[in-house]
RNA sequence: GCGCCCGUAGCUCAGCGGAUAGAGCAGCUGCCUUCUAAGCAGUUGGUCGCAGGUUCGAAUCCUGCCGGGCGCACCA
């Protein structure tokens, strides 16, 4: 039970009393005067026409808080200010400190959410594009997960389209082994694929890779922009390209096959960028836009049977009401395109479809950013029209701003064009690496190794996750690899200092121990962590995990450890520090884990 | 034209109905026989874009304006 609540629902029954009328919210928040505050009384007072004082005073008398506060006050022009007292604060956080999942209950009601998010381009470069999409959805993902939620991971790759025939006619032209080579072995490669990699799907591949064998991260995107310059020089190409989608959706077995190997390529690809960036999705999880070919027929037969379909210009198309355009007409979701393909409002809705229907899915979430919102509002709508997306079944767009530069435009390279994600990690881990070598110069390669992964990618995750989601944020490296301030290297030393405290301790962790809580900064502290359920909570709802971060900030940032020595103190306050400090490192790692950040032991 | 998002300290950002608007950086003053100084304390700095309105109370809600970004039929 966190303690607001349990606060709040002593002071609702004489709130209640005093209004003589339903049940009031007492309104507790956190107070800088006090440690709560409750601010009911002042919105009651032109209610029941009396001075919000008064009511105040009468709600402190009525209320039996006397086994929970030290102090009840009545304040300004009517707070109720709280002071828990310092008995209950040291029982709940021994509660706390036994309570393996620190205070976050798993949920009481568990859904199938899908979460929506990654979505490279097969054949394609991941850039900075694709950067906060991943970090979010993976915080998402694993945050619901461990509330107990059944999480499905989808990676919406872009398997599927008119580039393909360019691309596929692109491989045919430089021989599918040169091509296959040139996709697969770089000579300037830094990303091992590994023995494991699987690459049965590209069935009579010439060219299988093997251990050791690594994939160049300059590679695809020269392949893409190969066949990209000759589709718009050449026109014998582009007629050849578009013969080439014809193929394959008709399902040529050649065409298909060299198709599944760029796919296959790719996905090697994009795994060894998701285990460099540490995130969740694998294999599994990826299930492209090629996956709903089969539906999207059926779903526009099931959108003409419910009377949606309207025929324009030979394009079948849904008009969702509320969506006027340009010229104030409405504006379709284009089904099926004027040339019979379909186009990937359709892929969305047919995904849509599959994911409640098939997946029981009440919880979808799209991790897109931001400019894509009105599309997916569209699609929404149909969807509900449709019926595929009823109560309590809701989608919700998780939408996020750009990436910018220190000119506070989208963040590009030097030459202008995007930013190649796995040079950007490179780069994190490589200044985390010296700033490690710097700082600490007892550790050993290795530890080096380990502790500049952690930081560096953890730094350019938090940069991402600690600000308001839906805003831009200017990327600065010095910003986010501070040892000051909000930001992951602070909050991963908080976390190793701690585990230092009990390297030097020795023993383990003292369990049973009474916890008692004296000095004003353990106050502050306890307070801190008791309120980390509640954030979860929060986040879980809002998925604006900034406000996890900023806790955690809250929780690292306590002067306890500058005021409160430890290791120094008598047996039974050291003890009772042990629970406090061992509680912070736990929350501090457990919030980090949740945001998708390691917390090294030492660093 | 319509719609969405955003204007808070020099910079980067919190706060989104409650009592004197908070952090970090930068600036200034201090603190190393340190439970890791990869740290801490103090201090300077703000007509919360502008103008109305609602409210006992507005950075926070509503309206209008100014400034910036984005979206609005066959690319995803």
């Amino acid at each position: 039970m966190n303690l607001e609540s349990l606060l709040a629902d002593r002071l609702a029954s004489s709130f209640a009393a005093v209004a003589g009328g339903g049940p009031v919210d007492p309104v507790v928040r956190r107070s800088r005067r006090a440690d709560f505050q409750a601010e009911a009384a002042l919105s009651l007072a032109r209610r029941l026409g009396r001075p919000p004082r008064e009511i105040a005073v009468e709600v402190v008398e009525r209320a039996a808080l006397a086994d929970l506060c030290s102090s009840v006050a009545v304040s300004g022009p009517g707070f109720v200010n709280l002071t828990v007292a310092d008995e209950l604060l040291g029982r709940l956080v021994s509660e706390l400190a036994a309570d393996p999942r620190l205070g976050v209950p798993v949920t009481p009601t568990p859904e199938t959410v899908v979460v929506d998010y990654s979505a490279p381009n097969v054949a394609k470069e991941m850039h900075v594009g694709h950067l906060r999409s991943t970090i979010i959805g993976d915080a998402t993902a694993r945050l619901l997960d461990w509330l107990g939620h059944r999480v499905v991971r989808a990676n919406h790759l872009g398997d599927w389209g008119t580039p393909f025939g360019m691309l596929i006619e692109h491989l045919i032209d430089l021989g599918e082994s040169t091509a296959a080579s040139n996709l697969s072995i770089g000579t300037g490669s830094k990303l091992p694929i590994g023995a494991g990699s699987e690459l049965s799907v590209a069935a009579g591949s010439e060219l299988p890779i093997g251990a050791g064998s690594e994939l160049s991260i300059g590679d695809l995107d020269s392949f893409y922009k190969g066949a990209r310059a000759k589709f718009d020089a050449d026109e014998a190409f582009r007629q050849r390209s578009r013969q080439r989608v014809v193929a394959l959706q008709g399902g040529d077995e050649s065409t298909v096959r060299l198709w599944r190997r760029l796919v296959a390529e790719s996905e090697s690809y994009f795994l060894a960028v998701y285990d460099r960036l540490d995130v969740l999705l694998t294999r599994p999880d990826f299930v492209g836009e090629s996956h709903y070919n089969g539906m999207l027929g059926p779903v526009t037969d099931e959108l003409d049977r419910l009377g949606l379909l309207v025929d324009s210009g030979d394009a079948a198309c849904v008009f969702p009401p509320g969506f006027p355009g340009r010229d104030g007409e409405p504006v379709p979701l284009i089904v099926r395109k004027r040339d019979g393909g379909y186009g990937y409002p359709a892929t969305d809705l047919a995904a849509l479809r599959h994911r409640t229907r098939e997946l029981g899915a009440t919880r979808l979430l799209y991790v897109v950013g931001l400019p894509q919102r009105q599309h997916f509002e569209m699609v929404y709508v149909v969807a509900r029209q449709a019926g595929w997306l009823s109560p309590p079944a809701r989608a919700e767009h998780v939408g996020f701003g750009l990436v910018l530069g220190p000119d506070g435009r989208k963040l590009a390279s030097r030459a202008g064009d995007s930013v190649k994600l796995v040079e950007l990690l490179d780069e994190a881990v490589d200044r985390a690496a010296a700033l490690a070598r710097q700082k600490n110069p007892r550790l050993d390669p290795a530890a080096v190794a380990e502790v500049a992964k952690a930081i560096g990618i953890g730094a350019v995750k938090y940069a991402d996750l600690s600000a308001d989601r839906t805003r831009d944020y200017v990327f600065d490296w010095d910003r986010m690899l501070a040892l000051h301030g909000n930001t992951a290297p602070y909050l991963q030393y908080a976390h190793a200092r701690i585990r230092s405290i009990f390297r030097k301790a020795g023993g383990p962790v003292p369990t049973g121990v009474p916890v008692s809580i004296g000095a004003p900064e353990e106050r502050t502290l306890a307070l801190e962590l008791l309120d980390f359920g509640a954030v979860v909570g929060t986040v879980e709802r809002t998925l604006e995990f900034h406000r996890l971060a900023g806790h955690l900030y809250a929780v690292a940032f306590s002067s306890f450890f500058e005021h409160c020595p430890v290791l120094r103190a008598e047996p039974a306050v050291r003890d009772s520090r042990l629970v406090l400090c061992d509680l912070t490192a736990r929350v501090l790692r457990q919030g980090l884990h949740l945001l998708g950040i390691t917390a090294p032991d030492r660093m």
